[in-house]
RNA sequence: CGGGAUGUAGCUCAGCUUGGUAGAGCGCUGCGUUCGGGACGCAGAGGUCGCAGGUUCAAAUCCUGUCAUCCCGACCA
């Protein structure tokens, strides 16, 4: 392609508007203009390394063995009334009443497909012959963020890659969900980024079900916990802590039992603050919903609740917050003064609680909170449990390191479904002894765009970006530096002739435009390859290659033009694909 | 949905406090000189100052409303 024959609108400043580098340099570069909040043009560089990507995606879904198919954006509103998501999703999924006739069609735009596939097994699956297998599609999908933001990182509208596995036994289940996982290893590695699978909340199937790839990004929206000794790494909803069971006993020497006036304070910090304690003497009393059952959760004051660990904990399968009412009838008070003395329900507690000498808790009586409350005396646990977020500082449960936290972005999911859709939507088969059992559901997701923008967010120097080859929007820039000298132009012309001939993606900036004009975008726009063309150079016989973020360029004679650029673009994809596990 | 900020030329911004002919740099067009890391000169084009009301002889500027965008938080199958 020539650069006077394409769109690549570069901009010297950056857009007031654009914060997170990748925004910043996806704007500048030109890959991507904004229509309105959360939706944006991909422009013709831009276009070019999602197409990439997307074409990897294809190319390691079909090698684990996976099959396209292509399913509509829209979709009618009763499935997901049926599924129970229309209430789920709620202002995230958009959808309308359109007139057809003399009746109105209510329908969504598709903010995935697990109902729509469901929907389409249930009526051409009928037998457990035609299981297993994984279909999966490319597909842009919609959803009504409340908040879109830092560009194209988290948008109403995005392209999706999403697959789902059908299976007869968990077994099957077991080999769909590891060969998409390897293929997602091996899809995220050939696109260069960085990655990192995290053990992620797998709700009621429970195990290891459920597995998120994050790329590690300081602007990243999620929050990985992960040992920097061992290979664990899970989201701060999953992540284990090292603790053990705590031992209870009442402290040696404890200060009485007391209670305090404390007017209209219920949040942690203004009690805190009332009494003069910290939060970590305190002992947060939540109430707790667990399958119509209230239970007091007791947590340290300075830490966060975990509902997933409190389920599991109870044993309970649907774990809410109580509303006032069961609160006050539990503890005899108004919400923000409940607390373990004298409950009249069950307590589970974390580890850390049991070990809080005298601490402060609410009284269970309204505007009166207790001091010196210890366990054994004051109030009684058999044992404790890891009920709370895992956090910097904490012992890693898989070995004796550390655990860290660091931001990701989300970047791929697998999922074990279970028979949560087959079950709703009525997608059974009959076995050979023709039993009818719902299907084994697994789904998997990419989010295609975001592989570009984690890559524009993680892959940049002060010049601009920095593309692996396997994305580059083009391999080889050729920057003929003079386009009125005829010499320049006759080896420009003839090298990119050659080397499209070959197959190589080659941009050439055929733009009247001084030399240090064309190098400052080429830095920006970051072709991995340059292959420049000046008369200095020819007068000499040489031409010069660059790597974007190699050392300063490498003459070559005119001759060897085209084959040195083949041979460094195959050693360079000979590297890229090295870094690909099998 | 709560909190904060910003809307003036394609981009970055000044002007607003104290109302009085709408500005700069970059970019763009033409001509000329240049030509190895975002050149220079000359001549140009380009803006209902987000939108709607109001106050005023007069509003980019003051007031009210509204819309849009960005950031923080809540939310995120």
């Amino acid at each position: 392609m020539r650069w006077s024959k394409t769109l690549i609108p570069t901009l010297k400043e950056i857009p007031s508007d654009a914060e997170v580098p990748s925004h910043q340099l996806m704007l500048r570069a030109g890959l991507i203009k904004q229509l309105m909040a959360g939706a944006y043009s991909y422009l013709p560089l831009g276009y070019r390394a999602l197409r990439k990507a997307e074409a990897i995606v294809r190319e390691e879904m079909e090698r684990a063995g996976a099959v396209e198919i292509h399913m509509p954006a829209l979709q009618p509103i009763d499935l997901f009334e049926r599924t129970g998501r229309k209430d789920a999703f709620g202002n995230v999924l958009i959808n309308f009443e359109v007139k057809r006739g003399d009746r109105k069609v209510h329908m969504a735009l598709g903010p995935t497909h697990e109902e729509v596939i469901t929907d389409l097994i249930s009526k051409v699956v009928t037998t457990y012959k035609q299981l297993p297998f994984t279909l999966f599609q490319i597909q842009t999908k919609f959803r009504n963020e409340e908040r879109p933001r830092f560009g194209v990182l988290r948008t109403s509208e995005f392209l999706m890659k999403d697959a789902y596995s059908f299976s007869t036994s968990v077994e099957q289940l077991d080999e769909a969900y590891d060969a998409m996982y390897a293929a997602y290893c091996r899809i995220f590695a050939r696109c260069g980024l960085e990655y990192l699978p995290v053990e992620a909340e797998s709700g009621p199937i429970g195990g290891d079900a459920s597995h998120e790839f994050m790329c590690p990004a300081g602007n990243g929206e999620d929050e990985i916990v992960r040992c920097p000794k061992c290979s664990y790494a899970a989201n701060l909803e999953r992540a284990d802590t090292g603790r053990g069971a705590a031992t209870i006993a009442q402290p040696e020497s404890c200060g009485d039992l007391t209670k305090v006036d404390t007017p209209d304070v219920t949040t942690i910090d203004q009690v805190s603050e009332m009494l003069g304690c910290e939060p970590q003497q305190m002992i947060k009393t939540l109430i707790y919903q667990a399958d119509d059952k209230p239970v007091a959760v007791l947590i340290r004051g300075d830490h966060e609740a975990n509902e997933g660990k409190i389920r599991r904990a109870l044993g309970a399968t649907n774990v809410e917050l109580a509303d006032d009412a069961t609160v006050l009838s539990v503890t005899g008070a108004p919400t923000g003064f409940a607390g373990p003395v004298g409950i009249k329900c069950d307590i589970i507690a974390d580890h850390d609680v049991a070990q809080i000498v005298d601490a402060v808790t609410g009284g269970n009586e309204g505007d009166k909170h207790y001091t010196g409350v210890n366990v054994g005396r004051d109030y009684e646990l058999s044992t404790t449990h890891d009920l709370r977020n895992a956090g910097s500082g904490d012992a890693c449960p898989k070995c004796d390191g550390t655990l860290e936290i660091v931001n990701g972005i989300e970047i791929g999911h697998v999922f074990k479904l279970g028979t949560k859709y087959s079950e709703s939507l009525d997608a059974n088969y009959i076995d050979e002894k023709e039993k009818k059992h719902p299907v084994i559901m697994g789904c998997y997701g990419i989010g295609v765009n975001r592989i570009i923008a984690s890559l524009c967010e993680t892959k940049f120097d002060d010049n601009g970006l920095v593309w692996p080859l396997s994305i580059a929007p083009y391999e080889l820039l050729i920057v003929p530096l003079n386009i009125a000298d005829e010499e320049v132009m006759k080896v420009a012309n003839q090298c990119y002739d050659e080397l499209s001939a070959a197959g190589v993606d080659v941009l050439m900036d055929d733009r009247k435009a001084r030399p240090g004009f064309k190098f400052k975008d080429a830095d920006l726009i970051g072709i991995p390859l340059r292959l420049v063309i000046g008369g200095k150079g020819l007068k000499e016989g040489n031409v010069e290659m660059k790597w974007r973020t190699g050392d300063g360029p490498e003459l070559v004679p005119v001759e060897n033009a085209v084959s040195g650029v083949l041979e460094r673009l195959n050693e360079r994809r000979a590297a890229e694909a090295a870094s690909v596990p099998e």
